[in-house]
DNA sequence: TTTGAGCGCAACCCCAGGGTTGCACTTTGA
DNA sequence: TCAAAGTGCAACCCTGGGGTTGCGCTCAAA
């Protein structure tokens, strides 16, 4: 997991319509314009906020017939947030040992 | 697990600049000052990030002599990465399920 | 008690990016 | 075959926020 990699993912998650709109995906799929519809912004606005989320997996579109259909890859999102887990509990335990060995040397 | 808390969340994370100051404080607790000194910006710019940071939980501060001292607080990052993980698994079962859904209506 | 390190505003600059309008293209269905 | 739905650019607007400089305060150490 690179630093640029992570930063952008949730750059990505980071933004509350693009959020909105991935949990209405993960309903279930939809097209740009169905997105549009149930949101106060433009199918083109819709458009830039899937490409984003197309870009860093969390989004996968297939066309169907003359629309595009569009769904959320939990996949994608349950790996980040095992990650994010795990970096959490390596931060926890490296405090843990740093307080320890503080706590050694008040009393050598 | 409010839409608006995970957006500010992970836009707090989707920061690189942000996302190397978190890194750093889950090596070690440092200051402002000390942060600053590795990293390209001032001390004011890393001010307004650890601003950031604190307020959606993840670093505390704690006031040391004439210096402020900073650290990642490891578990919050772990609970959002174990949200994550469900919704991402909720939003995999429920394509799954959908999937069935068709393939029953394809053979009635 | 003076000096400098560390911190906290506040004002300002600047650009990435979220949003829009406008247009041209394909595909379905009548 | 024609109208309308769905999509894909491209140009443009404008605000948010990441970054800076500048100043005044506090507190530890000499």
């Amino acid at each position: 997991m690179s630093g640029t990699d992570v930063a952008t993912a949730f750059a990505a998650l980071g933004d509350e319509t693009r959020w909105n709109i991935l949990v209405r995906l993960g309903r279930e799929p939809a097209s740009a314009s169905a997105l549009a519809a149930d949101l106060p912004i433009t199918r083109q606005a819709v458009g830039k906020h899937l490409e984003v989320l197309r870009a860093v997996g969390l989004v996968e579109s297939r066309r169907q017939g003359r629309e595009v259909v569009h769904r959320a890859v939990g996949g994608r999102l349950s790996a980040l947030g095992r990650d994010l887990q795990r970096v959490g509990e390596t931060w926890e335990r490296r405090l843990a040992s740093l307080k320890e060995l503080a706590e050694r040397d008040d009393r050598p």
